[in-house]
Formats: C-alpha cells, structure tokens, sequence
DNA sequence: CCCTTGTCGTTGCAAATGCAACTATAAAAT
DNA sequence: ATTTTATAGTTGCATTTGCAACGACAAGGG
C-alpha cells in the first residue's frame, strides 16, 4: 500500500513534462519564426490527410487530440475561414459534420512538415542511438491509454 | 543526409506527446474534481518551497517553468491575491523582485499532493514496471536540454 | 558624469481557452 | 407514437495566454 510515488518514478514523470513542454516550445518557436501556424493545426490536418476521402467527424477528430469539443469547433472554424478544410453536412447523422481537408491543407501540411520534422530530428535523433529510440518507443507506447484503474 | 527522421522516432515523439497530453489533462482534471488549482500553481509552489526562504527571482522561476515572463507576472498576481505567495523587493536589483512561499502556500502543496501523486501512480507504477521506469528515466534524461545544434 | 544599450518586470489589447447553456437531432423508454 | 434521455456541435461569457509597448533600473562607453 504505497502512498506515495518511487522517487524514479517522479523522476521519470517530471522529465517527461519537461521534455514535452521543450520540444512543444521549440516546434511553435520554429513554426512561427517559417511564418507558419501552430502545430494544432498541424495535427488536424495530418489527421484528416490521413484518411483521406472519408473525412472524419468532429468528434473522432477530438477523440485523436488532445482538444475539448468547444475548442476544436472554433479551431476548425480558423482552419476553414483559411480554406484548409471542409465541413459538410453528415448524410447519416443530421447533426453532425463530416470535415475534409482541402488541396489548400495539404499544401500546407507538405509546407509545415520539414520546419517540423526537422526539430524532430535535432531533438531526437541527435540525442539517442536508434537503439534507445526504439526502447523509448515501447516504452511510451505502454504508457497510451492505460488507465490502471 | 538524411532528410526526414526515422520511423521509429516519429512514433517515439508522437507517443511522448501523447502521453503527456493525456497526463496532463487527467491532473488537472483530478484536481478540478477534488476543488484545487490547477497544475501550474502546483510547480510554481514547489519551485519556491524547494529553495526556501532564500526565494527566487522571477525570471528564475520561468527558466525552470514552462512559461513565459508576462505570463508568469500575471500568474503570480493571482497566487499572491490567494497569499500563496510573496513578492518582496529585491536588494540588489531594484527593478525585480525576490518571491517567496508563504506558510498558506505550503499547506496548498501539501493538500495538493496527494492527488497529484495518485495519477501518477496510477499512470506509471502501474502499467511499467520498476526496471522499465528506471529506463524511462535515463533516457528522458538525456533528452533534457539537448540542442543538437 | 551623461548617454546609450540591455534586462526585469508590468500592462493593454487581441486571440485563444474553458465552461456552461443552448439548439438540433438521434436513440431509448414507455 | 410520444416522451424522455443522450449526443454533436455551436455560442456567450469570463479567464488565460501571447505579443508588443512601456517604465524602471542596471551596465558599459564616451
């Protein structure tokens, strides 16, 4: 009955905050210095690049994310006042939409991806062999999505 | 001349900032639950706790922080309003200020704490395993203010 | 000593976020 | 079929954030 955190694991979940709100810093920095918007939009759009035709919903879009319903209504409302995407109405579902991105999105996101990408690299690839990548992979991957409770 | 990274790296940086968007939305909804301040005040207190009476200057807290220097003035108008906090004139630079936790303060982190601490329990011990947290930790380590430029 | 230059911190304003209330539609219950 | 209950998405309002401009002081150069 432990009450109380191991001292690596607070270790762990510190450096991983930290890490995190670098790397975030760091990408908005670069994206904004190319003149380039926020990595939300980033996200929303390669997410919607990557099913393609389809589109997705609102919500499934939300489910992916890391944004609340009131928020992604109004971010998608910048990304489609810059006609990156598309809301059309849902044929099976009369409340809903389903979003699509546009060519102008993928211009973009093509447009996005090395100033991106490169801060990946810098950061991670510089710092760890292949090797500890792919244990830092497994390892975060067994972190997603575990509730323990 | 490699030109985009590794798979295995853009899963290891999707994964990391995942799981830290989920981390972090599960505190703070924790805390909300249990009618407490957000994360934010949580690391702004312990920063200062840890140095003691000596205090900190503002601009030290935000190099340790995640936050940028208007932000963090308008922050900690708002702990000091709660008395969290003291800002007190600096002796040997007239234009800033030396801030200190107050007794208030310390039994905010204290109540604080405890729930705090179960999510990361709950999100780490219980889904890695001790070696596996003790890896984490050392490469996330070396991830920690890292330019590789 | 005065004048420039840089740094610490605050403030005004615009944009973004969180929250709660609302509309519209779907799904379930009676 | 009608009524309830739940879900998708939007909107208004208060809080928070980001940015640029500012005031106050320190530091360095003539």
């Amino acid at each position: 009955m432990k009450t109380t955190p191991q001292q690596n694991t607070i270790t762990a979940w510190a450096r991983l905050l930290r890490t995190q709100a670098q790397w975030q810093a760091e990408v908005h920095q670069a994206l904004k210095a190319a003149d380039l918007p926020p990595l939300a939009w980033y996200d929303v759009l390669l997410e919607l690049h990557r099913v393609g035709d389809s589109g997705l919903r609102q919500y499934q879009i939300g489910e992916q994310m890391l944004l609340t319903k009131h928020n992604l209504s109004r971010l998608l409302d910048r990304l489609e006042k810059e006609a990156l995407v598309t809301r059309r109405e849902c044929p099976e579902d009369g409340r809903g939409n389903v979003v699509l991105i546009t060519a102008a999105g993928r211009r973009l996101l093509k447009k996005m991806w090395p100033v991106y990408g490169r801060v990946i690299r810098e950061r991670l690839e510089n710092q760890l062999t292949e090797q500890e990548i792919a244990t830092l992979a497994t390892l975060l991957g067994k972190l997603e999505n575990g509730t323990g409770a």
